[in-house]
RNA sequence: GGGGAUGUGGCGGAAUUGGCAGACGCGAAGGUCUCAAAAACCUUUUGGAUAACCUCCAGUGUGGGUUCGAUUCCCACCAUCCCCACCA
């Protein structure tokens, strides 16, 4: 073997290797037990950047991992290939969606495969294959006829100067990203999943994903599906032309509504034309509504809008107490939330307060203060949402407000007025987009028939290419007459296609249910190859994705599941969000220069283009924009991708932010040529015992070979005989064991992983300082040093995988690594023969202690109470008690 | 407004059924080797007191509490970050 480390030399040779020898592909086999790791769907943005090398070094060190424990481990690749950047690019371009992102998934895919990563590349997919996303419109109509998707008029941000939708990055601003064109609100016929059935199960299933999935996702999915228990209360319009007429509110303070003084409706709210017909307020606040309309929707920017609203000239209800109660129109009540319309209580919210104060509309006293205490409404500053006692509440006036409000609900709902309700924030998913680059929609529309789903057999309903995507008016598919005309499948009379593409989460709401049979041209997937796989176990990705995406893949499985094809509820048993890679910016006050790459800058922190001072920024996310981006293959140029993926994994925890360093990222380099070259040197020291002994270097490790075999390595006894610096290598290799595989198993804390494996590299070098010192080699040695080092190359492979392929190829063995099973460990072999052991007085460290491992508690506390320091300390005082924590610490409570 | 985190040396970070704070790495300082430099290797590196060793004191955002003992558990507060947000 050489003495210096060449990463690029090995890892090209490794690289080429595992291609040719399909080292990574695995194939059902239901003797073994099976790991499915995944990272995330990668988008074909063209470029690789760090985060695609933390997320990728995680997944594939676990996937390691578990493959040297003996498990079948599936860890596949694909590509999210969809979506309106590639559209947006080729518009820029003149070219074609298709042709650019194939272009990047070409290049995308050589900068990932020079990372080394150890994927099963035969079933790579891109969710713009017509083999994948045929299903996509299998699983539409499958849904179509089930009911789980509808249509709906719904609005979109729509440029009036070209007639085309945009989508919400393309209406940043409220103007059209072309020209600028203010955009307005228009409602279109849109598709619809109704995920909003299945928000009970997917509330409710969190609670047997808190185990492996982050707290925060779990909480945020919670708060996204936001349910509140609460009850709809129907109040009668007064002196309605048309008796029927009467709105319905939601709330969850049902106890409060004696203290109501008003009822408010969303703009929106389908009853405010009945209601004004014949009232002299009809025109304005219809014109009122109309603004605010606008104004929601487009102005749903950061700044809170100030609270604005209209009385109706109506009046409602209050069945509890008969009171009238004016009805408003006011721009803060929603109407996609609960029934779009409230009840106004000042008193007991922060909102209804705000505006009753402003149009001074009057206030009760219903409840008292949490502290008990009357509350007078002319004094309040606030509102007071607390759970009290009522008072001027009728018949319910001094219960709790708990019991309160169950006992009115149960009246108003035996009196035929109201009823318990649990109200959702979670709304269905739109999932149709009126552009080119997605999956086609697969339906006709028949002028006689109505809509019609494409027949199975003509699946997939193929994207046409060459698609002119600079047109006015409509989605760009409406200009392509070959795809917008067919006949109708049921009448045959002429129709015409639905031009809407999906929305690219459905395309990632399944892709890793396909990637467990990529193949099958008869199905999504075959279920029983899927039950085999599937769930995923370490599902690992950009915690952006906590609730979107993986709200709606839960969602497409618990319908996968309603549809008969899996038997399970929740695709992903654990989950791990990968933090952010960051690096330091720095920003010139000249606008001009802005921020600056870290070589504008010079030592004193000044700008090197105009010479003010430099602020230096925050740690934050690697961008372009921030000019704080490291690009990946320059970094493998340098070091190798095994140095690169071993800094970005011991930087920190996985999950949490890291932050780039030149000089960390050469200390990880450094630590590779460290092993490399004790390695070595170890290699050296058998040709110097064959010397010895006039032996060749191939006889001599032979020998080597077949000593070893007879060596078991876990057996207690195997310490015999070992002098000190034998035992301590040994020893230190069955702790760094141990703690790896725990940390695997558990916590994932891989940056311990890695200083676990340097310090057993360290141990290594002491070793050697101490052969070389004890000289010569004796074949005890060489045992104890191979044994170890085999270990540490074993351990290193999820990290380091090229390196750790070419040592132990270097050792003799002909398979890889990958074949080579994880190192086991002895407790027995990992205990320390003498420990350290602290004696406290009244908790401070008095003195430390060398005892023998096995010594008894008793011993223990005597050899405290005896050594001279803490005589010292504690002499001329009563001792109270000796606490003896076993092996660890002894303390003396004096007074 | 609601929800979730995080806070430890010059820096990234270790340490959890409560038991020696600062593992491992980066940076820095000194040394060995060298004509010299790089690389490599060795030593030191929480702060303060002391000429120095031994040693002593303080110390995990702040203030309390529980405990023989708290980075760890409880309460209050401060700071920073993230997500959602007029959700009735």
């Amino acid at each position: 073997m050489d003495e210096k480390y060449f990463p690029q030399q090995i890892e090209k040779k490794w690289q080429q290797r595992w291609a040719e020898q399909e080292t990574f592909k695995v194939t059902e086999d239901p003797t073994r037990k099976k790991f499915y790791c995944l990272e995330m769907l990668a988008y074909t943005s063209g470029r690789a950047h760090i985060g695609h090398v933390s997320n990728f070094a995680i997944g594939d060190a676990l996937a390691w991992y578990k493959r040297l424990r003996g498990f079948n481990v599936l860890h596949p690749f694909g590509w999210d290939a969809f979506g309106q950047p590639a559209e947006t690019a080729a518009i820029k371009d003149g070219t074609d969606p298709e042709k650019f992102t194939r272009d990047a998934i070409a290049y995308m895919k050589w900068q990932f495969q020079r990372m080394g990563l150890s994927y099963d590349w035969s079933r790579e997919l891109a969710t713009c294959d017509p083999e994948y996303y045929k299903w996509n419109q299998w699983f539409f109509i499958r849904m179509w006829e089930r009911g789980m998707i509808y249509r709906k008029l719904s609005p979109v941000n729509w440029c009036p100067k070209e007639n085309i939708s945009l989508s919400n990055e393309q209406a940043a601003n409220g103007v059209c990203w072309r020209d600028g064109t203010p955009v307005v609100q228009k409602e279109l016929m849109q598709w619809f999943a109704r995920i909003t059935d299945y928000a009970g199960q997917l509330l409710d299933s969190l609670d047997q994903l808190e185990s492996g999935w982050p707290e925060r996702v779990v909480a945020m999915q919670r708060n996204w599906i936001g349910r509140s228990y609460g009850a709809e209360v129907t109040f009668k319009v007064e002196d309605s032309a048309n008796s029927a007429n009467s709105i319905t509110v939601f709330t969850t303070r049902i106890d409060t509504i004696f203290g109501a003084n008003a009822i408010i409706l969303a703009p929106e709210h389908p009853l405010l034309n009945k209601l004004v017909e014949g009232k002299p307020q009809r025109d304005e606040v219809l014109a009122f509504a109309d603004r605010l309309k606008q104004q929601q929707r487009s102005g749903r920017e950061l700044e809170e809008l100030d609270k604005e609203g209209i009385f109706t000239g109506a009046y409602a209800i209050n069945p509890f107490n008969g009171e009238r109660l004016p009805i408003w129109v006011a721009n803060f009540v929603l109407i996609q939330y609960g029934t779009g319309a409230i009840m106004s209580v000042p008193s007991g919210d922060q909102r209804d307060f705000e505006f009753s104060r402003k149009y001074g509309l009057p206030f009760r006293q219903i409840k008292l203060t949490s502290d008990g205490v009357e509350i007078v409404p002319e004094d309040m500053k606030a509102a007071d949402d607390e759970w009290t006692t009522t008072v001027n509440t009728g018949e319910w006036s001094g219960l709790s407000s708990k019991q309160a409000n169950r006992r009115m609900t149960e009246y108003a709902e035996a009196q035929g007025f109201g009823r318990g309700s649990i109200t959702y924030k979670l709304r269905d998913w739109g999932i149709s987009r009126q552009r080119y680059w997605g999956t086609p929609v697969p339906m006709i529309h028949c002028d006689t028939c109505g809509i019609v789903p494409v027949p199975d057999d003509q699946l997939p309903v193929v994207l046409p290419r060459n698609v002119n995507l600079n047109v006015v008016g409509g989605s760009p598919l409406d200009h392509v007459p070959d795809y917008l005309n067919v006949s109708c499948p049921k009448c045959g009379s002429a129709a015409r296609r639905d031009t809407d593409t999906m929305d690219t989460f459905v395309d990632s709401c399944w892709y890793y249910f396909r990637y467990c049979d990529p193949h099958n041209d008869r199905m999504p997937f075959d279920p029983k190859v899927v039950e085999y796989w599937m769930p995923v176990d370490q599902y690992i990705g950009g915690v952006e994705h906590a609730v979107l995406h993986l709200i709606y893949t839960r969602y497409w499985t618990k319908v996968m599941r309603d549809l008969g094809l899996v038997k399970f509820d929740e695709p992903v048993t654990r989950l791990l969000t990968q933090g952010m890679v960051c690096k330091e910016t720095f920003q010139c006050p000249n606008p001009d220069h802005d921020w600056l790459f870290p070589e504008q800058v010079t030592e004193d922190k000044k700008c090197k283009l105009c010479g003010n001072s430099v602020k230096i920024g925050r740690v934050e996310k690697m961008s372009k924009s921030r000019k704080n981006a490291v690009d990946p293959i320059e970094m493998i140029d340098i070091h190798g991708a095994d140095s690169l993926r071993l800094f970005v994994l011991f930087a920190g925890p996985p999950d949490k932010d890291k932050e780039w360093s030149d000089t960390g990222f050469e200390g990880a380099a450094r630590y590779l040529q460290r092993v490399w070259r004790v390695a070595f040197k170890l290699h050296c020291h058998l040709d110097e015992w064959g010397a010895a002994r006039g032996v060749s270097a191939q006889q001599a490790r032979e020998t080597l070979r077949v000593t070893k075999k007879m060596w078991d390595s876990t057996d207690p006894e195997s310490s015999a005989g070992l002098n000190e610096y034998q035992r301590r290598l040994q020893r230190r290799m069955h702790q760094v064991i141990r703690s790896i595989t725990e940390n695997f198993e558990e916590r994932l804390h891989l940056n311990t992983c890695i200083s676990s494996l340097m310090e057993l590299t360290n141990e290594l070098y002491a070793f050697d300082q101490a052969v070389e010192k004890n000289g010569p080699v004796g074949m005890t040695d060489l045992i104890i040093g191979y044994e170890a080092l085999e270990s540490l190359i074993r351990m290193l492979a999820p990290f380091a995988p090229h390196i750790a392929e070419e040592l132990w190829e270097a050792f003799g063995h002909s398979d890889s690594v990958a074949q080579a099973s994880w190192p086991e460990f002895s407790d027995e072999l990992a205990r320390e023969e003498e420990i350290e052991v602290a004696v406290q007085v009244n908790g401070k460290l008095r003195s430390r202690l060398f005892v023998a491992a096995d010594l008894s508690d008793e011993d223990l506390r005597e050899a405290a109470l005896i050594d001279e320091k803490v005589q010292a300390a504690i002499s001329g005082h009563d001792i109270v008690k000796v606490i003896v924590v076993p092996r660890k610490l002894v303390n003396i409570v004096i007074k």
